[in-house]
DNA sequence: TCATCACTTAGACAGTTGTCAAACTATCGT
DNA sequence: ACGATAGTTTGACAACTGTCTAAGTGATGA
C-alpha cells in the first residue's frame, strides 16, 4: 500500500532541482524558506547579507524548479515553501 | 532508537553532492553506477556516448563528492557506488 | 621490445551563471 | 499627487564548467 500521492518527477524536473540546491546562497535562501514554511521576501533579505537583485534572481531560480511559490501581496512577496515538490524529489532519489 | 548509522554530512559536503549531481551527464552516470553497484569504466564508455576524457573528468568529480570510489585493476579502473554517502546525503535532506 | 589498449592530464574554447549597480514598475501612506 | 518602499529587469562582467583534441602514462599481450 502507497501512502505516498506525490507527483512523479521527470529526469528533468530533479536535474532542475538538483541544479537549483547546488548554488550555496540559494541552497541556504531554501533552507530558511522550508524552514519558515512561509516567508515575506523582505525578511529574507534582511536574514541573508544579498542584494535585492540578486535574491530576486534566485527566488525565481526555485520557483522555476517548483521548489517555491511566490505571490504578490501589495507591495511584497509571499514566498512559500512546496512541500509536494521536495518529497517528490526525495522520492525520486531514494530510488537510486 | 536511531536506526541509521549513517555519517553526518556538513552543509558543504551536501552541496559538493547537489553540485555533482546538476549535471545532465554526469547525473546519467551516477545512475548507472548506482544501478549496477560496481561496474568497469570502460562499461560506462560504452552504455554512453561519451569521450573518455569527459568521463574520467565526471568521475573524478562524482569521486571527489565522495559518491562513488575508483580503483586501478591493471589496465582498468573499476567504479563503486558509495551507498553509505548516498543515504547520508538523503538523510540530510530529509530533515528539510 | 613494441604496439595496443585503458585511462589521465593539459590546454583551449564556448557557453553558462552568480553578482551587482542602475534604471524601472508598482504599491502604499500621507 | 508625491515620496517612500518592495521588488523586478536589464546590462555588464568575472568566474566557472563541460567539452573536446592531443599528448602523456602505464599495463597487457604477442
Amino acid at each position: 500500500m502507497k501512502s505516498k500521492p506525490t507527483t512523479v518527477l521527470s529526469a528533468r524536473a530533479v536535474l532542475a532541482i538538483s541544479r537549483a540546491l547546488s548554488d550555496p546562497r540559494r541552497y541556504e535562501i531554501f533552507r530558511h524558506i522550508a524552514a519558515e514554511s512561509c516567508t515575506a521576501c523582505s525578511d529574507l533579505r534582511s536574514a541573508l547579507p544579498i542584494t535585492a537583485a540578486t535574491l530576486s534572481h534566485h527566488l525565481k531560480e526555485l520557483e522555476s524548479c517548483g521548489l517555491i511559490e511566490l505571490a504578490r501581496r501589495g507591495k511584497f512577496v509571499d514566498v512559500t515553501f512546496c512541500r509536494s515538490a521536495w518529497d517528490a524529489y526525495l522520492t525520486e532519489l531514494k530510488q537510486i
